[in-house]
DNA sequence: TGTACATCAGTGAACGCGCGTTCACTGATGTAC
DNA sequence: TGTACATCAGTGAACGCGCGTTCACTGATGTAC
């Protein structure tokens, strides 16, 4: 049934973007093939160039996206919370739970796509948007540093970042072992964080 | 010219090996095919199965060797510092250096296939060879620990781990960006690790 | 408001390509005498 | 030590398959009158 309204369109664009976001984090950028993620959003491959470029295009703006919802995330994880001290402890609890680590599809983007994004050649659009979204998740954990000066914030914040992404990732390759739940546990102690 | 020498066979499986040890980091698992490893061997792809029963097998193994060539690696580094703490700032030194974001291929599988392992299926053998590995890596940590009790120094020795693969696996997907230098600086200022 | 027709979102076959793996073949190696 | 022959490491064509992308087509949507 072809020509759909252009209402039914752009939701059908949205929801392409949508479940390619969880997709992508879930399988990686080439665990998952357009024919895939037009499935996932109930459609069939061929339409696929009438919304986007190519699949990197599509991967860029996805991985945008899922950015954005991170960081939304954060910032109302943080509301509730008295102090900065706090603040950065909630974070820490959502981001190293057992939960994050067994569901990338709506985890973080930074770290389901770490690897892929690394191995990218230079110039891709998705570099510029990772980097983009790197560089904000690193300043709403500054805001929240009780270190004395913005650049000891800064640094703080990229410390934390890169515990918390380096140990989830290591919990996820690690994944279904004794091992894996240590090394949450261990990085949520170090970050003052309860176990959810 | 088929047929070379079994000594010469045994050199050609090495071959194998230590080439598809090097490209798997740099390239990722599925970023390298048959064809392409047995070529950097000087090789065709079709005696590849005379050497290994598939690609996940010869991918297990060249984990395992790449981690053991790891750990050699860094208890050499450790040799000639003074105590705990040097040497383990001597670990972060060499870790969280330009030259092992810029040179996956001879650097930490841990890092380098984290997010590859992380999506490969339970029960496939490399998930137990890079389990074996991270569990090897955190035992090396442990013993340069400054903790009082065996389970603080394994503690310790998670979240070192942890923040060194994250921050170069950020500063990977960062790469030429200002934001990757100032990672790995805040990673090693954090580790009491110099500039190497 | 009703009709005639142009538009174009989505379909599904097809494109060239590279993948992991198999296999008939080749000819130097290794061995039996 | 020399010869005849069986072995088997490596070759390269071929297998079925899935990929990203293209394109002729379809028929409901949207518009001009």
């Amino acid at each position: 049934m072809p020509r759909v309204s252009r209402e039914q369109m752009e939701k059908n664009h949205e929801r392409i973007m949508e479940t390619s976001a969880r997709l992508f984090r879930e399988r990686g950028l080439s665990g998952v093939s357009v024919a895939d993620l037009m499935a996932a959003a109930g459609l069939t491959h061929g339409g696929f160039y009438g919304h986007f470029d190519s699949k990197d295009q599509l991967a860029a703006e996805a991985t945008q996206q899922a950015f954005e919802e991170t960081d939304a995330r954060w910032m109302e994880r943080m509301r509730t919370a008295p102090d900065k001290r706090a603040k950065r402890a909630k974070i820490a609890e959502g981001y190293l739970s057992n939960r994050h680590r067994d569901h990338s599809q709506n985890g973080c983007a930074a770290v389901a796509l770490a690897g892929d994004v690394a191995r990218e050649p230079d110039g891709r659009p998705i570099r510029a948007v990772y980097a983009a979204g790197i560089e904000s998740q690193v300043n709403i954990l500054a805001a929240v540093s009780d270190a004395a000066t913005p650049a000891a914030q800064r640094k703080d914040a990229m410390v934390q970042l890169a515990l918390m992404l380096g140990a989830v990732n290591l919990a996820r390759a690690t994944r279904g072992t004794a091992l894996s739940d240590e090394i949450l546990q261990a990085a949520r102690e170090f970050l003052g964080a309860k176990a959810i």
